[in-house]
DNA sequence: TCCCCGTTGTGAAACCTTTCAATCAAGGAT
DNA sequence: ATCCTTGATTGAAAGGTTTCACAACGGGGA
C-alpha cells in the first residue's frame, strides 16, 4: 500500500487567526461567529463561514476549555465494559447527557482499583464537568478527594457512604429477598445461593437480603447453602454448577439464586447439559434481567433492575449538581422487581 | 440529606502559579518536578510536592495540551456498545493502548450516523492523537476529511476504501462461506440465511460468501433461502424464528446460518420453546462466537472471529502512524475460523 | 447641522502550561 | 585570586480561544 498524499498543511492547523486573516476581519469577529452568530453581519458572516471551510478549520477545544474553565463533558467509569448490566446503564446516561448537550465518555475500570485510579486522575485533569461511576470500593478516599479538589460526582449502583456525593442504586437486599420470596413461594426448602466474591458489595447485600427472607420463613440457616465463586461471569456459573452436581444427593438442593445473571446462564448450561431439566430437578433465578436472560432456551426468571432509568436518574443528579448552586446531595433507590419465567415456573 | 461544606476553595483551582508562590520557588521549576524529576533538587521538589499536595493541586490537561499539541489520548467510535463483539475488540484496542500509555476513550454511535458525527466533531475538537471507528457506513466522506484534517483515523471490522487510512478486518465472506461448507458437510441441501439489514456491509460480505459456497457445491440458488431482518438483535431473531415456522413444511430449511450470534441466540430461544429439536429439527449456525454462544443451553455452532486481536492489531496501526514518519497505510485482514458445537452436531 | 443611539467590528487581556535561553551559585582547577 | 564547569533555578514567550471595554459607522430625531 502508498502512503497516500498527506493533506497539505504546514505543520500547523488553521486557528481563528488564520481564519480572521483570510477572511479580512479581526480574530473578535471569528469568535463572534462562532458563538454568537447574531450579533454579526450576514455578509461578514459568509466571509468568515467560508474561510473557515477553505482552510478546514477545526476549533481547539483544548484552548476553548482553558478559557471557559469547563468542558461541556461527563464521564461514565464502567465496573466491567462487557457486562450488559452496565452497557445499558451507560445508555440511560448516554441519553440524559445527550438531551443536556453535554458529550460522554465512556472508561472501563475493568474491576482494576488501578485502572479506575489511572481513569479517574485523567479525567480530573481533562477538568470534565461531573464524574460518573461505579466504583471497584465505594470507601474509596478518593472519591471525596475528587469532590473534594472540584470534581462533582456520582455514584451509580452503589451507596454514597461519604456525605459529598449523590448516588443511585437498587435495593439489592429488597432484590435478594424478593428472589427467596419467589422459590419459597413455589415450594422450594432448599436452596443454594451462587455468588462471589464477597468484596463485591452487590453480591453482600443480595446474600443477606436472601438470608433475611429465609429466616423469616422460619427455615433452618443451613438449608441455605452458599456457594461462592471467584468472579460474575457466565466461565464461573459453569464451574458452580459442576460444583453442585458434585453434593451428595440429598445435600443438592432443589433451587438456586444466582446474584446475577452471567453466572445463571453459566449454570444453565452447565445443569441442562448435563441432562438436568430445569426447572424440574433444578429452579433457577437469577439478577439483572440482561436480554439474553429472556432469550435463553429456558428462559431465566430474573430479578429485574431498572437499568436504564438507573443511568438516567444518575445523569440528571450530576447535571443538577453542575447547573444548581442550591443543589443537594440525595441518595436515590430504585426497587427491583422479579420477572417469572419458565426456569422457576415449570 | 444536607449539603456537605463545599471544599474550601476560593472560586479558582490552583494552578501551578499558587503552587509555586507557596513553595518559594519559581513557575519553571515547578514544571520541571512535573515533568522532569531529576533536573531539581531533593529538598525543592519535597518544597513543591507538599505545596501540590496541600493545595489539593490537580494539573490542567486543556493547558498542556495547547502548549503541548497532543493529548496522548485515542477514541474508539463504537457502533454498538451492548453488542459483546464490539465490548471485546474495545478491550483488546484498550490493552494496547494502555501498553502505550494512552489513554482510550469509547463512544457509542448506536448506529445512528448523526451521532457517530457528532462524537467525531467532538473527537477532533479535544485533539485527540488518533480515531478508532466501526463506521456506520465506510465510505462517509467524513473519515477522509478527518484524516486530511490531522487526526490520524483507523476503520475496524470494516475495509478502508478511501486510501487515505488502515483497516482492520476479518474475511466476512470467508467467514460466510465455512459456514456454509460446514453445514454441507452435515449433510443439509435446503438452508436459511437470516440477517439483516442490508445496509450492513458485514451482512452483505457474510451473505456473498455464503453464496459462494453454496453454488460450488452445485446447489440451487433457491434452497438458499434469505430471511430479512430489520436488525442484528436478539429480539429480531426470535421473530425471524417465528416467520420460518409459517413456511410449508416443504419449503422450510433444515439448518439456519445467522449473521451474527445476537440473531441466532434470539432464533435459538424461538425454536426450542416452540417444540422444535435443536439440531434434530433444525441447526444452526451463528457469527461472532460472543462468549453467551457457547452459554446457550444448546451451545452454539459459530463463526469465531478474533475480536480482541482485532481491536490490538487497529491500535497498533495507530500508534505507528502516530509515531512513525515513514508510516504506510495497511489494511489487514484476519481470518474467521468455525466453532462447532452442539447446535449443528447433534 | 448636530447629537445620540444602535449596530458591527476591533484588540488586548486572561486562562495555564511547557520550553528554552539565560542567570546564578558553588566548587575545582590553574 | 581568577576562570571554568556543572547543576539548579528563573522569567518570558508561545499556544488558541473567549470576553469585554471600546471605536467606528450610519441613521433618525431635534
Amino acid at each position: 500500500m502508498s502512503r497516500t498524499a498527506a493533506s497539505p498543511r504546514p505543520g500547523r492547523r488553521p486557528s481563528v487567526k488564520d481564519v480572521a486573516e483570510r477572511a479580512q476581519v479581526s480574530l473578535g469577529t471569528v469568535s463572534n461567529v462562532l458563538n454568537r452568530p447574531d450579533r454579526v453581519s450576514a455578509s461578514t458572516r459568509d466571509r468568515v463561514e467560508r474561510a473557515m471551510a477553505d482552510l478546514g478549520f477545526v476549533l481547539n477545544e483544548s484552548a476553548r476549555q482553558l478559557r471557559m474553565g469547563r468542558s461541556n463533558t461527563f464521564a461514565y467509569v464502567m465496573l466491567d465494559a462487557t457486562n450488559p448490566f452496565f452497557t445499558d446503564v451507560a445508555r440511560g446516561i448516554e441519553l440524559a447527557a445527550e438531551k443536556a448537550d453535554l458529550s460522554l465518555f465512556l472508561c472501563n475500570s475493568d474491576g482494576r482499583s488501578t485502572r479506575e485510579g489511572a481513569h479517574l486522575a485523567h479525567l480530573q485533569q481533562q477538568r470534565v464537568d461531573g464524574i460518573l461511576i461505579t466504583p471497584v470500593d465505594p470507601d474509596a478516599p478518593e472519591l471525596p478527594r475528587i469532590v473534594q479538589q472540584g470534581t462533582p460526582l456520582v455514584v451509580v449502583d452503589r451507596a454514597a457512604t461519604s456525605g459529598s456525593f449523590c448516588s443511585v442504586t437498587v435495593d439489592d437486599r429488597l432484590g435478594g429477598r424478593i428472589a427467596i420470596e419467589h422459590l419459597l413461594d413455589q415450594g422450594h426448602t432448599r436452596v443454594a445461593f451462587v455468588g462471589g466474591p464477597d468484596s463485591i458489595g452487590q453480591v453482600r447485600d443480595r446474600y443477606e437480603g436472601a438470608c433475611e427472607a429465609w429466616r423469616e420463613a422460619g427455615l433452618p440457616d443451613t438449608d441455605l447453602i452458599r456457594v461462592e465463586t471467584e468472579a460474575l461471569s457466565v466461565q464461573e456459573g459453569h464451574v458452580a454448577g459442576e460444583r453442585l452436581a458434585g453434593l451428595p444427593k440429598r445435600k443438592r438442593p432443589s433451587a438456586v439464586f444466582c446474584a446475577n445473571d452471567l453466572v445463571a446462564l453459566g449454570l444453565l448450561q452447565q445443569v441442562v447439559s448435563s441432562g438436568q431439566r430445569v426447572p424440574e430437578d433444578l429452579a433457577i433465578v437469577g439478577y439483572d434481567d440482561i436480554s439474553f436472560a429472556a432469550g435463553a432456551a429456558v428462559p431465566l426468571s430474573s430479578v429485574r433492575q431498572p437499568r436504564q432509568a438507573l443511568g438516567r436518574a444518575a445523569a440528571e443528579l450530576l447535571i443538577d449538581e453542575v447547573n444548581n448552586p442550591d443543589h443537594e446531595h440525595q441518595q436515590v433507590e430504585f426497587t427491583p422487581e422479579l420477572v417469572a419465567r419458565t426456569s422457576t415456573l415449570g
